[in-house]
DNA sequence: GTGACATCTTGAGATTTGCGCATATGTGCT
DNA sequence: AGCACATATGCGCAAATCTCAAGATGTCAC
């Protein structure tokens, strides 16, 4: 494959990869967000993308805050379980939680979860069959 | 822990965990989004939730359409790695791909990603520190 | 302080997922 | 047809993740 290099006039300074439009391909890298941001945004995405946290948030949008035991109730999961997961939920700011004596109440943490979801309902539901 | 039922004054029709308001749960499981629809939901949000496919999108929200190669030399990936990931984008429709003599330009397949990306980038935004 | 309860954390097992390499498919050129 | 190129696919391995069950933490009541 990469034997005789009988024909090599492309010097590229990047990568090995071949390139059709190089203008293009460094205006878009100038422009799109960087790899923190990316990475920021996947892990936003990630903590979304399972159905048992979809479920709680989901709960959460209607409910508006719930203790634990009435979120594993509503969810149909075990305490643990929804404990588990709320933590998870809870590293990416994405719920929030109240102690009200040996209760914790949980809340959405932001405005924006609700408008994410809806978006993402009207996605799935204009494109699946 | 479940051995002696001494006091078990409390039957729960649903499963084994203490309700403190059987009435709200009711409720929200009512009108919350059912399982399958978390499960579509979660679908979206997990191919979304890794950062190299997030760049992806990013990149094709700048470009408009892209080739393979110049979307790997984008991205900062190898082809096949770009390749297989596209393959993933592709199987939830959030992607879609034209093909033009032996190049693959690929593209969005739906506006609403767009705003989701938006979304989770002011929700990111705001609350990182 | 002791006991009961709600929630949180921890650990091991099982499943999934991503990466790298090699190869297969499909297309255009000579 | 034969070759070269762009992309797609299949396989093996390492890493991350979900699940389940048990114990730890913190709070209220007596």
């Amino acid at each position: 494959m990469s034997e005789s290099a009988s024909t090599d006039p492309i010097p590229l300074d990047t990568c090995a990869v071949r390139l059709v439009d190089p203008d293009r391909v460094a205006a878009v890298r100038e422009r799109m967000p960087g790899a923190e941001e990316a990475q920021r945004l996947a892990r936003v995405f990630h903590v979304l993308g399972e159905p048992a946290r979809v479920r709680i948030v989901t709960a959460l949008l209607e409910a508006g805050e719930l203790c634990v035991c009435d979120l594993a109730a509503t969810v149909g999961m075990t305490e643990a379980q929804t404990s588990q997961h709320l933590r998870v939920l809870r590293a990416e700011r994405t719920v929030r939680n109240r102690r009200d004596g040996r209760m914790v109440y949980y809340s959405l943490d932001d405005a924006h979860v609700r408008l994410l979801m809806d978006l993402a309902l009207q996605h799935v539901a204009h494109g699946e069959g």
